[in-house]
DNA sequence: TTTCTGACACTAG
DNA sequence: CCTAGTGCCAGAA
């Protein structure tokens, strides 16, 4: 049972590694892919074991980020070239920022 | 075991 | 655009 939550979490920080640099994804966009848990979980999983990866392509379906780091979470995405929206810079044109993992797979 | 809280999402006002 | 309430899963006190 243990080894299933790593597993999951294994998968969670191998889906955020896969995303490629320009482009995000949702908590939940992440849960639907992995097809289990919920974006609370992939949240969490983040907080843990995010330290690793690219925490900071992963933000919230509407685009807008987490209030505990959406400082950092501005930054980084605005290095990688993640296109924001005009009207608020503190959010993400998810429309063209999120990554096609879903679809292509 | 119960209760709170949290890097969330959705609906209603 | 905003806040409030509810559902969700998991960990800590």
């Amino acid at each position: 049972v243990a080894a299933d939550k790593c597993r999951y979490a294994e998968r969670v920080l191998d889906v955020v590694d896969r995303i490629p640099t320009g482009r995000v994804l949702a908590y939940g966009d992440i849960a639907d892919y992995l097809g289990e848990g919920s974006a609370r979980v992939v949240g969490h999983v983040m907080a843990i074991s995010g330290h690793e990866v690219a925490w900071h392509r992963v933000l919230r379906t509407d685009g807008s980020c987490a209030p505990r780091v959406r400082a950092r979470q501005v930054v980084l995405l605005r290095a990688e070239g993640v296109p924001f929206r005009a009207d608020r810079a503190d959010r993400v044109d998810m429309a063209a920022a999120r990554w096609d993992g879903n679809s292509v797979k």
